[in-house]
DNA sequence: GAATTCTGCAA
DNA sequence: TATTGCAGAATTC
């Protein structure tokens, strides 16, 4: 017959251990979490693997053991617990009450003790026992049938140890093990052992002479003399230290071992915990252990309950559920494509909610006649009175614009939603939606694909696993609407949902669509030309280290620059020497070969990233580029662009700059490039309403002159470039929400007369100053900051103890304010130009966005008309307490219309 | 192959 | 130890 088998886990061991091994986590709400969270998944991961029948997990108790009354330094100038940690505690035992897992406390006894006597007992009554603790001292227990699970670097990786094993890696029993540390003391336990006995002579001596006590009374046979005597100096020392070493293992304890059998756990309790710990990854794990086990007749099936599909693969059928969906007046849908390119995409499955309970689903092969089905299509989601909701609904308008079907009526973003109502999340999948709101379940695109090799191509997933993920996604949304609508009212964030953001998916559908012109000729002449200028630089790099490298790695060229040249180290990162340009530029004079490293760092910069880049990601069919908006990246409200990111495209150095060259308009046409001046510095003035810098933008004076004047007391005439661009970097510092050690920094002067200068600054700019205080103190009360439309950012960090996590919480809470309200006016601006755009029936187009900038390529009969448009919409975008400014340019590239 | 680090580009 | 992003190359796991 097979052993019962019991797992007792060290509690107090194993929560330090998951607190150091895990980076912190937080909640929204400013709680830790990461060694709850690494406690809990070491938890089920040892129940998964093992088995138990049984478990238990032992704490100390606060009070005085046996070991302190015997020896009062006993565990003295032990570290106190960080608040960090000592706040996850509680909170753990609670989560374990949840999983029904017995706690062994008892006044006056160690973890440790109650162990020990536990699993003498289990040994006893023929168990077999798992000690799982990250404490060496544990192993004195093993023996055959109790194994001891040690934490291996991190928490994934746990080293077993029997009695065998002992024996094999430390070359004494695990009783002898206490003789060990009798000699040699604990540290961290503050055991004193006998003074200058290390592991090394400690295993020595126990191995030729079993225990401590037979040691001490036979030193004359240590030959060693200095040995011999501090061995007899410590007799008693060595027995003490012994007897605190060793783990008790007959505490009187009532308790029947039936309390340790494993329960079912409090299902509901736990969830509610998991989410208010935002354990999503663990509510994941119960709800798909749940799934897997009512499955019994696979996958597929238990998917499918909740589902109610109809397809469609008829006119009769779709104009069933067209009946269906004009009834109901709203519609929840979701697409999938081929991934082939943005111009011709092919849509494979589209799945439509209506209600509650129906989902259609149309299979765009299943479907006889293609031209038929794209007909009623078109006529479904172009229909105005029938409302579209989707999750991503940016993505749907991309997949029906190849067919010239544009979706009308939107009402409704799940993922946009979200986005609102926190920004700060790393992603906005339905999938997490689910666990989040409704504690479901999904399949997600890796259940469906696969990952790494085993990847699958889109057209090669089965169709009813398609058919089951599309439904699902569109049941789900459907759900959510309300709630997250609800949501979007109580934060007061109407508006800025409604009127700015929805809209604003279709104006980045339509660039995305649209994409940019590149001359890609002029983008492979500079690839040779940069080709050559790099082969040269190369070989003169070699030359002058009189070795080849790889310059492009900052390990060997740190190797090369500051071990084999000598060069001063300026600067350490994490691994090594830093070789960036800051570094770089300082030590531009010792050495001949540093210019040469600067120019190829600049060339291949530009080459890699940029010209490279570029070519690779063209559109073979447009010959354009069509980057990704996303809209709900960024904590502030920005939005963000990639494959290619279009907006870091060089322009401070001439070299770069020249790229710009390649963006053009196609013939006949110009690039309007529109953008705010000092959009970020207007909304501070507004925000603040500081006299000084309402009064600045009032008369329309140059900003940072005004500011050099205030800040160096002197006229404007007489502010030098130099005062100026101080006063510049002052004003960057400001809207980051300054720190004197950034702007010395960033200045490249003493921490102490950057804070003169900020000092100054704020003196002359009061109401600035009181800004910055209040926002920093609102954010600390009610846990949030809000731009001037309520977009809200959460600030966790601002309560931190910790003073480097809670400063950069108080300069978000200053600069998300600034950031954000530029974001929601350029917003306003976009919406608003591509409606006039499109309602006037304009060639133009809307084709990108640059955070305070907007380009707009235009036919040349159009000019006059759509500048003064774009500069109207800019500028009226918002009305504040200055006026909003913009400067207009055009050209045939963007090179010249800036 | 995925994740992390360093570096550097933009507003 | 200044805000928000994205990407390429090297390196590590």
């Amino acid at each position: 017959m097979k052993k019962d088998r019991i797992i007792i886990i060290d509690g107090n061991s194993l929560i330090n251990r998951a607190f150091y091994a895990l980076p912190p986590l937080m909640t929204k709400e400013g709680h830790h979490t990461n060694a709850i969270y690494g406690f809990i998944t070491m938890l089920f991961k040892v129940i998964e693997e093992y088995q138990p029948q049984y478990i238990g997990v032992a704490f100390d108790k606060k009070a005085p053991t046996f070991r302190h009354k015997e020896f009062k330094e006993y565990k003295a100038g032990r570290k106190k617990m960080p608040p960090e940690l000592g706040e996850q505690m509680e909170p753990l035992k609670e989560v374990l009450d949840a999983l029904r897992i017995y706690r062994i406390e008892i006044e006056g006894f160690e973890a440790d003790d109650l162990i020990g006597t536990l699993a003498k007992y289990c040994e006893a009554k023929g168990f077999e026992s798992l000690i799982v603790t990250g404490d060496k001292d544990a192993l004195q227990l093993a023996s055959q049938d109790t194994k001891i699970l040690i934490t291996k670097k991190g928490i994934s990786n746990l080293e077993i140890y029997d009695d065998k094993k002992v024996l094999e890696d430390f070359e004494v029993t695990p009783l002898q093990f206490i003789d060990l540390k009798g000699l040699m003391g604990d540290k961290s336990d503050n055991i004193p052992g006998v003074p200058g006995v290390g592991e090394k002579t400690a295993v020595k001596l126990i191995k030729e002479f079993g225990s401590v006590e037979n040691l001490i009374q036979n030193t004359q046979q240590i030959s060693a003399a200095k040995l011999r005597e501090k061995i007899e100096d410590n007799r008693e020392q060595a027995i003490l230290s012994k007897r605190l070493a060793t783990i008790v293992t007959n505490v009187p304890v009532a308790m029947e071992i039936e309390e340790l059998k494993v329960e079912e756990f409090d299902r509901d309790r736990l969830l509610e915990l998991f989410k208010k710990y935002e354990f999503n990854s663990l509510i994941n794990k119960i709800i798909g252990n749940e799934k897997r086990e009512n499955q019994g007749e696979g996958k597929e099936q238990e998917q499918n309950a909740n589902l109610c599909i109809v397809t469609i693969s008829h006119k009769e059928a779709f104009e069933e559920m067209m009946k269906e969906i004009k009834k109901e007046k709203t519609m929840v849908l979701k697409s999938i494509t081929e991934e082939k390119n943005i111009v011709k995409n092919k849509v494979i499955g589209l799945a439509i909610a209506v209600g509650e309970k129906n989902q259609y689903y149309i299979d765009f092969s299943d479907y006889k006649d293609e031209n038929e089905l794209i007909g009623l299509v078109k006529k479904l989601l172009e229909d105005d009175t029938i409302e579209k909701v989707s999750h991503d609904i940016k993505k749907e308008l991309l997949h029906f614009y190849p067919y010239g079907i544009e979706i009308k009526n939107i009402v409704f973003d799940t993922m946009i939603g979200e986005y609102l109502i926190d920004p700060s999340k790393s992603s906005y999948s339905i999938k997490e939606l689910a666990v989040q709101y409704l504690g479901e379940n999904l399949l997600d695109e890796e259940d469906l694909r696969g990952t790494g090799k085993n990847k699958l191509e889109i057209e090669a997933i089965p169709r009813e696993k398609l058919q089951t993920y599309l439904c699902q996604q569109v049941r789900i949304i459907n759900k959510l609407t309300k709630t997250l609508d609800e949501k979007i009212k109580e934060l007061q964030l109407l508006e800025l949902y409604y009127e700015i953001e929805l809209p604003l998916a279709e104006v980045l559908a339509s660039m995305e669509f649209k994409g940019i012109q590149v001359d890609k000729h002029m983008l492979e002449d500079l690839k040779i030309e940069f080709k050559e200028k790099i082969d040269n630089l190369t070989e003169e790099i070699y030359r002058l280290a009189e070795s080849t490298f790889n310059i492009n790695s900052p390990k060997q060229l740190g190797e090369i620059l500051f071990d084999k040249l000598q060069l001063p180290p300026i600067k350490k990162t994490k691994t090594g020497y830093s070789t960036n340009v800051e570094v770089l530029e300082k030590l531009y004079d010792k050495h001949d070969i540093i210019p040469k490293i600067l120019e190829y760092r600049q060339v291949t910069k530009i080459k890699t990233t940029y010209i490279d880049g570029l070519l690779n990601i063209m559109n073979p069919i447009t010959g354009r580029i069509h980057s990704n908006f996303n809209q709900t990246v960024t904590t502030t409200g920005r939005i963000s662009s990639t494959e290619p990111n279009l907006q870091n495209i060089p322009i401070k150095l001439e070299l770069g700059r020249q790229l710009r060259k390649v963006f053009g308009a196609q013939q006949d046409y110009q690039l309007i490039d529109a953008d705010y001046s000092q959009i970020e510095l207007r909304v501070l003035a507004h925000i603040s309403e500081d006299k000084n810098l309402l009064e600045s933008f009032v008369k329309d004076q140059d900003v940072h002159t005004r500011t050099a004047s205030e800040i160096f007391q002197v006229p404007m005439e007489e502010v030098t470039s130099a005062m100026r661009s101080s006063a510049k970097a002052v004003n960057f510092g400001i809207v980051y929400g300054i720190s004197d050690f950034g702007l010395a920094e960033n200045l490249n002067i003493s921490r102490y007369k950057a804070k003169q200068y900020i000092e100054s600054y704020l003196e002359k700019y009061a109401s600035v100053q009181k800004y910055m205080e209040e926002t920093v103190k609102i954010a600390k009360e009610k846990g949030y900051v809000l731009t001037l439309l309520n977009r809200r950012r959460y600030l966790p960090e601002i309560t931190s103890r910790n003073f480097n996590i809670r400063s950069f919480g108080e300069r978000v809470a200053m600069n998300t304010p600034i950031q954000g309200s530029a974001a929601d006016i350029i917003k306003i601006a976009m919406v608003k130009v591509y409606k006039r755009l499109k309602e006037g029936n304009f060639q133009a187009n809307l084709i990108l966005q640059v955070h305070d900038e907007l380009i707009v390529e235009c036919p040349n009969y159009e000019l006059e008309t759509v500048s003064t448009i774009v500069k109207e919409c800019m500028e009226q975008a918002m009305d504040l307490k200055v006026p909003l400014k913009v400067d207009l340019a055009y050209g045939p590239t963007w090179y010249d219309a800036k």
